[in-house]
RNA sequence: GGGGGAAUUCCAGAGUGGCCAAAUGGGCCAGACUGUAAAUCUGGUGGCUCUGCCUUCGCAGGUUCGAAUCCUGCUUCCCCCA
């Protein structure tokens, strides 16, 4: 395998990175590479601690995927015992719930299935660090432990703020950055991947790789990906994420509500095309442009022509307003109707469009709610509304149903 | 071990005896506008057999004609000192 100069290597790198530290070592890592034919071990950890992976997580990942393209070795740390802490980045708060040994090891083998459609795992090493942490002694621990002071501690951003916040910093959520540094030393990482929030893990990683002899990583950061509010981190607790396994038309739906400003962050950290198509895309309609962004996602999980289908779907259903073509089909039992008939407000509710009486009757006086082919508003709670083979009901643009008389 | 503070409707956070289903902001929902973006405007946001009724302000009791507000006990959480 030979390597590609170290200009070009860098270029690919760079893409989409907010920070490198230290920037002007890894030219010089990539250089050495290139000479001895050696590629470069590039480390990336997730915890198994949910299973959905996101477009979040597929910014690094994705970055793994371009490092393996151009011949260096992905390491992947499935931070089983890390996830028994819980990463205390970007948290004001401890994880409450604390995940058996089992859930974790049924969540890794569900992330790996996942992380697979975005990297090579056939070439990728991957590895558990409960491997080499459940076989620590405690004094093995304590000898780690002695490496770090708590003053170093606390400048991690997240522990600062916590402590002028005064809210509880626990000790074992002290341990968390230790631990993750620690994997780099045993794999011996070149360069770790992750977001900015990982800075202090990845220095302190450099400060252990020295303390035992080795070469010192390089932190390859990528900006955090903001989820559809545009504003917070994509995640799965704030629920505001587009997941990868999502189907292309479920997937479409939520690309075109993501806000135009992050357009560009997307395109340039979820797909391939150089920053001057991004520019000519931006220039033009901001709808063609984020209907262009979802296909080139979507096509990456799914088939192009999938990918393609979603998008139409969507300009008809969505831009212009043609009945879904997959509408649920809810029976309502014969025994609550009265002369083939129901309550506007009852049915609403009897059909699972709304949650409860009152709820229905709210969208009702507020004009959400419609009936029939030709979306005719229900102008009162109390409406008799017959029931025909396959009635139509709407309450606002996303909820919707068919009906069906049944027993 | 000692001292102090706090628990309110999705979140934050007012409310210290009746005018409280509970201010305000955020979020969310619906409507208008639109490119189902943003911004803006309007309305809504405990439940119900809905001009009224019922259940809510950590839990359990109590005082009062009347309690989210007062008292007692309990639970949980936070901070400080050691």
């Amino acid at each position: 395998m030979s390597f590609i100069p170290v200009e070009e290597q860098l270029a690919i790198i760079r893409r989409g990175v907010e920070k490198i530290v230290p920037e002007n070592e890894l030219a010089t890592k990539l250089a050495k590479s290139r000479e001895t034919n050696t590629p470069l071990r590039v480390k990336y950890g997730i915890d198994p601690t949910g299973i959905d992976v996101h477009l979040g997580h597929t910014v690094p990942l994705r970055k793994i995927r371009q490092f393996q393209e151009l011949g260096h070795q992905a390491v992947i740390i499935i931070g089983n015992y890390t996830a028994l802490v819980g990463d205390p980045s970007g948290r004001d708060q401890a994880r409450a719930k604390r995940l058996t040994a089992e859930e974790v090891e049924a969540n890794a083998v569900d992330y790996l299935n996942q992380v697979g459609k975005v990297i090579d795992l056939s070439k990728a090493e991957v590895h558990r660090n409960g491997d080499w942490f459940g076989l620590m002694s405690f004094s093995e621990i304590l000898q780690l432990c002695g490496k770090v002071t708590i003053a170093q501690l606390l400048t991690r951003d997240d522990f600062a703020k916590r402590m002028t916040a005064e809210t509880p910093i626990f000790l074992h959520e002290c341990l968390y950055p230790i631990m993750q540094a620690w994997d780099s030393v045993v794999i011996k990482s070149d360069i770790e991947l992750g977001g900015t929030e990982q800075l202090y893990s990845f220095m302190l990683a450099r400060d252990l790789q020295a303390d035992q002899k080795l070469p010192q990583q390089i932190g390859v950061m990528s900006p955090i990906l903001v989820g559809l509010d545009g504003v917070r981190r994509m995640g799965k607790s704030l629920g505001n994420y587009i997941g990868i396994s999502e189907t292309p038309y479920d997937m479409m739906k939520k690309f075109m509500q993501v806000p135009d400003t992050v357009m560009r962050m997307y395109f340039e950290l979820l797909t391939d095309i150089s920053l001057t198509e991004i520019d000519a895309l931006l220039a033009g309609h901001p709808k063609v442009a984020k209907i262009s962004l979802g296909k080139m996602v979507i096509g990456q999980y799914h088939s192009l022509s999938d990918a393609e289908a979603a998008a139409n779907r969507w300009q008809m259903e969505v831009g212009e307003g043609a009945l879904p073509t997959e509408i649920p089909i809810v029976k309502v039992s014969s025994s609550k109707l009265t002369d083939g008939a129901i309550q506007a407000a009852r049915l609403l509710v009897d059909a699972g469009l709304c949650p409860t009486t009152s709820d229905a009757r709210r969208a009702i006086a507020q004009g959400g709610a419609y009936y029939g082919d030709a979306k005719t508003r229900i102008e009162t709670h109390d409406q008799a509304l017959s029931i025909v083979g396959g009635l139509l009901l709407f309450v606002g643009k996303k909820k919707f149903c068919r009906i069906e008389i049944g027993d």
